[in-house]
DNA sequence: GGGCACATGTAAGCTGTTACATGATTAA
DNA sequence: TTAATCATGTAACAGCTTACATGTGCCC
């Protein structure tokens, strides 16, 4: 693939877990290139090249993912304005909260759709259970969250208490 | 609060949403101070500094509060190493899910500790709603990754067909 | 001819981490 | 007395984003 068939394919087809900007694959291109781990080819267009990972960034590939996976320091825009809630003004909590819930259902939509493809399809047979793994993960975590926005909602609008008989 | 208090309040409750580094925080509070937004003053230790929130501040934070959540671009290590599962050993990728499982499960063992606390304790009435949100969903995806766990435990090792009868 | 998608690459600059240097205070 | 904890601050650097500069090829 091209540098910018790698962006299309990180962000299409990892995208609701991994990302990559240009100004990092490109550099990065050309380093494997430099230490073997992968060829470089004029492209079909002019101008473009294409790449190719060799025997040697198989392996580097493999020994990368052997390697015990990075969590990132969290950084939650979301819970931090909830753990200040009473600093904010109710509306714009719900609006949030609204926000959140719209979010996650449209990454439903999308993970369905992702999820029927691969389902429909039957190329890549060895690589589908995993692929299905990071689909359910996605919507896993996005039921997950609508469900604690519902109930975030009761938590921080406790209900009207009921007329006494 | 002292710089070091700041760190481990944002350690110890923050700690699984927000984090900060002493190199952020130092800089941050002069910069801050430079500005009015908090005051400055000797602390009880020697050469310790506390600061308090002026008026000034408090109205930066509420603003700052009221703006949409940064969402920071996704870098999941673990579903990448799920997304390339064929080119991984089965055996190392069953003890990366055992690994997920096991942090689950001692992340929702603190939170049910953290639940508890806040749930006895009577002080800061109007933020335990917020502060119990912020918890909830900490259990919440907790609970999904356990789940996922289950389900892709499942998915990629495929129950052995039945003997016939 | 214009606009869009394809395509590459770099430079400026921001954010944030890590490591280090330094020292006071407290508990074992 | 010695280790741990409290406490501050900086410098080097890694990582990454954004904007910009540049150009091709296709379709309307």
């Amino acid at each position: 693939m091209s540098g910018y068939e790698i962006r299309r394919a990180i962000t299409e087809v990892l995208g609701h877990f991994w990302h990559e900007s240009f100004g990092q694959i490109y550099p990065t291109l050309a380093a494997l290139a430099a230490e073997g781990l992968i060829t470089a080819r004029p492209g079909d267009r002019a101008g473009s090249t294409e790449y190719s990972i060799t025997e040697l960034g198989l392996a580097a590939l493999r020994a990368d993912l052997a390697t015990p996976p990075v969590t990132t320091p969290p950084r939650n825009g979301v819970l931090l304005r909830t753990f200040f809630g009473p600093h904010l003004d109710p509306a714009e909590f719900a609006g949030m909260l609204d926000a959140v819930d719209a979010q996650a259902a449209a990454r439903l939509a999308t993970f369905a759709q992702i999820r029927s493809d691969l389902e429909a399809g039957n190329e890549h047979a060895e690589h589908i259970p995993y692929w299905l793994a990071t689909v359910r993960a996605g919507e896993l975590n996005a039921l997950a969250q609508r469900e604690w926005v519902r109930e975030t909602r009761a938590l921080v609008r406790p209900p009207a208490t009921l007329p006494s008989p």
